[in-house]
DNA sequence: ACACTATAGTTGCAAAAGCAACTATGTCAA
DNA sequence: TTGACATAGTTGCTTTTGCAACTATAGTGT
């Protein structure tokens, strides 16, 4: 190995922890609260930041399976927070929106997700936490590249 | 919501995004060479980097449940890349230690992620990969306290 | 009209992860 | 000693995720 490879140097290992270890309490919050997974908030937030949308451009902009979204939307809407209209001239797809109740949802995760995103970026420091998502931003491009040989 | 709230901003939500992505390619890799998955090949990376280890302090290291370390552990020992010994005088815990066979995957997979975290750090740059390690180390501690309400 | 291809979404199945309950062993103090 | 508690690990079950195959609809070219 290149100069003593150190598991705790591995940055995708530490992402991934870091991914794990500060989404922990929001997870515990949205579970007990609501009772819908990772991907259900998600798929909610998709929504109400950008619908109306459909399942497959939610599927492309958070890079979660289709198959997710799909089961995901149906909780949704066994939820009434989501309602699905066929988008005229084209029955394939439909057009993805929140209700009434699920605006509130919506609503209240998005101010617990920006009082907890608060804390996370003055405990790093604003200009910490900017370069921080600079440098995913970065590696996230960089992961389209071939990174293995 | 604090000052229009916005997903793509959401530390934890951008992390997990990071570390899917920069760690797909890795996956892909360990998975078709040496079938096996994300917690078997962080099990025997615990254990060549700081073996001989009990199966308890990986999963306290890595912060996976004890449940599928054990899991891991005996995929590992049926490929024959991991003994467990008793630990003399306490027949409780074990401690593993990587067979030769083990000793050259984990070699092998060692280098390519050395190989790996090489691109992602010259292609970030050693000062911003240095930092981002340390911005990520700050988050993981500061995860430790309540970051909700 | 017809075949061919693309798109949107769903279903079924399998792998992976997470949780609670369990066995077995060890520790400690009354 | 023994009773309470702690530790290490395993088993069974459920939830979550991931993949491949499928239906249905739309577009394209001949």
């Amino acid at each position: 190995m290149p100069k003593q490879f150190d598991l705790e140097q591995f940055i995708p290992y530490r992402l991934h922890q870091a991914a794990e270890r500060t989404s922990q309490q929001f997870r515990e919050h949205y579970r007990s609260a609501y009772n819908i997974n990772r991907t259900e908030w998600r798929t909610l937030f998709h929504i109400g930041s950008y619908g109306p949308i459909s399942a497959r451009d939610i599927s492309r902009r958070s890079r979660l399976d289709a198959t997710l979204i799909s089961r995901a939307v149906v909780k949704l809407e066994d939820c009434d927070w989501v309602e699905r209209k066929h988008r005229p001239g084209d029955r394939r797809g439909h057009d993805l929106v929140l209700t009434v109740a699920g605006l509130k949802v919506f609503r209240e995760l998005q101010a617990l997700a920006g009082r907890f995103n608060g804390k996370l970026t003055d405990a790093l420091g604003r200009d910490a936490s900017r370069k921080l998502l600079d440098y995913l931003a970065e590696l996230e491009a960089c992961a389209e590249e071939d990174l293995i040989d």
